[in-house]
RNA sequence: AGGUCUAUAGCUCAGUUGGUUAGAGCGCUACACUGAUAAUGUAGAGGUCUGCAGUUCGAGUCUGCGUAGACCUACCA
């Protein structure tokens, strides 16, 4: 609860969208009896059971510890032990023998398999035991030879017998072969102090293991399924029984007991402790004493049975309250038994919609195609008790499914007469201080309930349930299923989505997949967005001791929460990792927010001095709109179409590009900078109007498609259009419909035409460029060359925004037959190489070999005959692409099989022309440097000057005056007080009055 | 150790079922525009598509093996 404000502070400020007066509390009586309402419903199922597992425990402190207090600092201590290379002999053998390692002897009596990996190879060595010098003939890897002989004494089998008569100790390999084929092979038992009960299936058996590797040891692992968790795994798929006593109660136990002291069954040590560290100080430094350890070891190589015995140095666990080592024990566990629902649950997640897919198919899925069962019990104080009572031998338990079942199993023990008088007042109390809120389903209150059933006395297992149950059971417990609001789950299961991250696979993922197939055969959630880590900018994870880490609270105050958003979901997809910059969150800061607002800006300038009001009810229909206007309104409907699109498939990061698209290249970049002049017009004619009924449509659109990735800032925009329109009432964008696109309006040709007029225009600015012709040197034409009709008219259509745009009188059309042309002839590569395949090559030379006649003959009669080696290969239009190159005596450019010429000879009318854009320029950058407000008039002197210079005068007045508000222009010979400006070209003197409104 | 993912321009990322000049934005350089102006337009430079091998007429794209990084799971016998 102490994180709760904090964390509410930080979901309002980056405008997560969650109930946060409604949040779902684990501990909450109701969702706790949910919790065992779903567990029952296990339980009835047979899905529940106890069984045991491996796990880190203390004899010393007689508990068992968790992972993360294993993962404590100072836990895992280098320390010395003795470790031991024992011989297994193979049945049927007289001196064969299977070598494994292991650094703890005392498991050895409980050793019940032997493990190897399928691919590693292994040999069989012939050679003799260190201390009894026996012969004798061992498997082990291959890859570890060198780690357990001398190279030096290898020798070839050949010689083996005369070298070892010559009393040199060699070895020599005998056999090989893969570690699948020693599978099955059966020895005899190491230390037969107790034999293992075999109805379900052999010990003393070899078989695989994935785990085993050729690091250390000999590649073979012995295998006590009662000390490892590795080892109870690959034990129980190979039906390999644990070696195990029965204690005073009859239950199975293992050969080690609680305190970690061999038990009675193991003769030769029976009471005393696997590790030294457990007996008392007196003991350990007496006189003689010999760790049991050591004695294992002595009595494995008397008995030809230790093939080398050495103390060695590894990191080993410890206990944090102890300091004593740990050991890995089995530990009474409750299970629920997923694996019988494992087809289930493969099945159901392949109708989920995985983002990214792989996590679905490959981490998750592989995941639940290796499932066990989820072990539900954890040894803690705080958290779900386990709502099961059991009576002391285990034969009668029961499980409790509602507080209503608790309470009446209460009155009925009460009243059954089995209890004593003491259990009689615990339940009582229980009942009251349940009843005045004084106690609750928490431990240690139902701990002191003792149940019966059949005449025998339950009491409560101790455990707790793991906190990822609480976690899968809140589709459930939310809404306090089935006790309460029965018809609310039923509309909101299964969920349309789940988001989080993809270390959560394992946890959340899973769980609620387990119950939500276990219990309802249903998905829990329809899609899932597993989303990636956020690393800092080199890639590397972040982490408070290297410093890296971002504060979220200063990124969002820096930067607001839209631009973060925005940039977080921009530039990269959820689900893969991000590099976070904060440059990156600048760049849309600049290049979307800016670019958004400055269109924005522009509308509402113009907007609010006109008193211009937005009715939807009288709109001017678009077909009456001019061009430039029908084609924003198509790509906006085209963009509302792929943003639904995108969301709809949990591609937002697609969604929120399409909009930067959109906002920065068509509405800011093209229509606005084409548009402008519409919206200076003085009087509010018509197509003023229609300029400004477009603009908003565009505005309000987008912030209606954006508003899920930026709430804040496309709600401002939202409220601010919805000012000047009195029929919407609507206070927030959030509450207002998402925009559906009209087909209607979309009119692709429109697009194609308007990407033409782009293409040209870009091809004649470089053209332009090329030639040193600056944009405000008007010139007198291009010549476009294409193939084909349709892109001729499409160009048709844009020809005055081309020429307006590049400065160009006037466009021209070069026919595609026209002999000016140079084209160009390719293979079209996908549909000749699935004809022809190999021959590609020679075709591909052939078809580019073609003459321009060649290539004229080919568009003439639609077909073209190639001679490939005596093959005859007959080529159509569709089988190449044509394209224009070049016009002859043109400075040409060629794109996409366009090819636009540009005339750079410059007429005296163009050159003066030129000469007055120049000077209008000056003069209004002049008007600017006095500070001249935009409808201040001026009066001009200019001076007469070149040839040039007059001539552009007498012939572009009008245009200048025009163009720079000026009410009269004198030329004369002389003007006193003059500024000398320069143009491109050439000087000119002229003096500038404002004209004063008398 | 196993599983999954990632690697393309200085940076952040696109790149459809393999098809022949590998794209965009930023940054950089140059030019233009100058009544959206702490804006804007255009162009240029910049790539052995992580390495090696394979399949194919053809590989950024498919396969295998490496390398580097990220995440998860497990273990250290």
């Amino acid at each position: 609860m102490r994180y709760k404000e904090l964390w509410d502070d930080i979901t309002k400020k980056m405008g997560y969208w969650v109930d946060l007066g409604k949040p779902y509390i684990t501990f909450d009586k109701n969702y706790m009896e949910t919790l065992w309402y779903l567990l029952k419903q296990f339980h009835e199922k047979g899905l529940l059971y106890k069984g045991y597992s491996i796990q880190p425990y203390s004899p010393a402190a007689g508990t068992g510890l968790s992972s993360h207090e294993i993962n404590q600092p100072g836990c895992y201590r280098e320390v010395k032990d003795l470790s031991i290379t024992a011989q297994f002999k193979v049945k049927g053998t007289s001196n064969d023998y299977l070598l494994a390692w292991t650094t703890t002897p005392w498991t050895l009596p409980s050793n019940s398999a032997l493990a190897v990996g399928k691919n590693i190879d292994y040999v069989k060595v012939e050679t003799h035991n260190q201390y009894t010098k026996q012969p004798v003939n061992v498997y082990v890897a291959k890859a570890l030879l060198n780690k357990i002989f001398d190279p030096k004494k290898y020798v070839d089998h050949a010689i083996f017998d005369e070298e070892k008569h010559a009393g040199k100790h060699p070895y020599t390999i005998i056999e090989q072969c893969k570690g699948e084929h020693l599978e099955g092979l059966e020895y005899e038992q190491l230390l037969p102090y107790v034999k293992p009960d075999e109805t379900n299936g052999t010990a003393f058996r070899v078989i695989l293991g994935d785990f085993v590797s050729t690091e250390d040891g000999t590649g073979i692992v012995h295998i006590s399924p009662t000390f490892g968790a590795d080892d109870a795994r690959v034990a129980k798929l190979a039906n390999i029984p644990a070696i195990l006593v029965s204690d005073e109660n009859g239950n199975p136990i293992p050969l080690v007991d609680k305190r970690g002291r061999f038990v009675k069954e193991v003769t030769d040590f029976a009471g005393e402790a696997v590790k030294a560290e457990y007996e008392p100080k007196e003991i350990t430094e007496a006189e003689g004493y010999e760790s049991t350890d050591l004695r294992i070891a002595v009595k494995l190589k008397k008995s030809n049975r230790a093939f080398k015995v050495e103390k060695y140095e590894h990191n080993y666990p410890h206990c944090w309250r102890t300091d004593k080592p740990i050991l890995y024990y089995p530990l009474d566990s409750w299970f629920i038994k997923t694996t019988d629902y494992k087809e289930r649950m493969v099945e159901l997640n392949k109708t989920i919609n995985w983002k990214p897919a792989s996590t679905g198919e490959g981490r998750f899925g592989n995941w639940l195609e290796n499932l066990v069962d989820w072990n539900l019990s954890r040894s803690r104080y705080w958290g779900t008790p386990l709502p099961i009572w059991r009576s002391e031998e285990g034969t009668e338990e029961t499980c409790i499914g509602s507080i209503k079942d608790l309470l009446e199993g209460i009155q009925e023990a009460n009243n059954s007469g089995i209890l004593s008088v003491e259990e009689v007042k615990k339940n009582r109390s229980f009942l009251e201080n349940f009843m005045a809120n004084k106690a609750d389903l928490h431990r240690p209150y139902v701990d002191d309930i003792t149940l019966v059933k059949n005449k025998t006395k339950l009491t409560r297992e101790l455990d707790l349930i793991d906190v990822w149950f609480d976690s899968g059971a809140m589709p459930y417990a939310q809404w306090h299923y089935p006790f309460e609001q029965e018809e609310t789950f039923k509309t909101s299961f299964p969920a349309d989505f789940i988001a989080e991250g993809v270390d959560q696979t394992r946890g959340w993922f899973f769980t609620l997949h387990a119950i939500g197939t276990m219990l309802f055969d249903s998905v829990a959630y329809k899609n899932v967005i597993s989303n990636g880590l956020v690393l800092d900018k080199n890639g590397s994870k972040m982490s408070k001791r290297l410093g890296n880490t971002v504060n979220p609270f200063e990124t969002l105050d820096k930067f607001g929460a839209d631009p973060t958003r925005w940039y977080l979901i921009e530039n990269s997809n959820p689900w893969d990792s991000l590099k976070f910059n904060e440059d990156g969150i600048t760049e849309v800061q600049r290049k979307f927010f800016n670019t958004l607002q400055n269109t924005y800006s522009f509308f509402a300038l113009y907007a609010n001095l006109d008193d211009f009001d937005f009715d939807k009810n009288n709109l001017i229909p678009i077909s009456k709109r001019p061009e430039s206007d029908r084609w924003v309104i198509s790509k906006l409907h085209s963009l509302i179409a792929e943003v639904d699109t995108h969301f709809a498939e949990y591609e937002p990061t697609k969604a929120a590009r399409a909009m930067s698209k959109f906002v920065t290249n068509d509405l800011s970049n093209w229509y606005i900078r084409l548009n402008r002049k519409r919206f200076w017009k003085a009087e509010l004619v018509e197509d003023k109007i229609a300029a400004y009924q477009t603009l908003y449509t565009c505005l309000e659109t987008i912030a209606l498609l954006a508003s899920p990735i930026a709430p804040f800032y496309s709600d401002f925009i939202y409220r601010n259009l919805k000012k000047a329109d009195e029929n919407d009432t609507k206070t927030s964008i959030h509450l207002a419909d998402f925009p559906i696109s009209d087909s209607e309006l979309i009119n692709k040709d429109l697009e194609a035409q308007m990407e033409l007029a782009q293409q040209i225009s870009s091809m004649t600015h470089a053209l332009r460029k090329k030639n040193q012709m600056r944009v405000r040197q008007p010139l007198q034409k291009i010549m476009v060359a294409v193939v084909d009709e349709t892109t001729q008219n499409h160009i048709k259509a844009v020809q005055e925004l081309i020429l307006s745009e590049v400065n160009v009188k006037e466009l021209e059309f070069l026919a595609p037959d026209s002999d000016k042309l140079t084209k160009t002839i390719k293979p079209n590569f996908k549909k000749l190489g699935g004809q022809y395949g190999k021959a590609m090559p020679k075709i591909a030379a052939q078809v580019r070999a073609m003459t321009q006649a060649d290539i004229a003959a080919l568009e003439q009669n639609g077909i073209f005959t190639l001679n490939l080696d005596g093959e005859v290969i007959p080529l159509t239009k569709d089988d190449v692409e044509i394209g224009t190159e070049d016009i002859e005596g043109w400075v040409v450019m060629s794109e996409n099989g366009i090819t636009v010429a540009l005339d750079v000879n410059l007429t005296d009318e163009l050159r003066q022309e030129g000469v007055a854009r120049d000077l209008v320029n000056r003069i209004q950058n002049l008007r600017k440097d006095k500070g001249l407000e935009v409808q201040d008039k001026i009066l001009l002197q200019i001076e007469k000057g070149s040839e040039l210079l007059n001539a552009a005068l007498a012939n572009f007045k009008d245009y200048i005056c025009d163009e720079t508000q000026a009410l009269e222009m004198d030329i004369l010979d002389k003007v006193t007080n003059s500024v000398e400006l320069e143009t491109e070209e050439t000087k000119v003197n002229l003096a500038m009055r404002v004209h004063q409104l008398s």
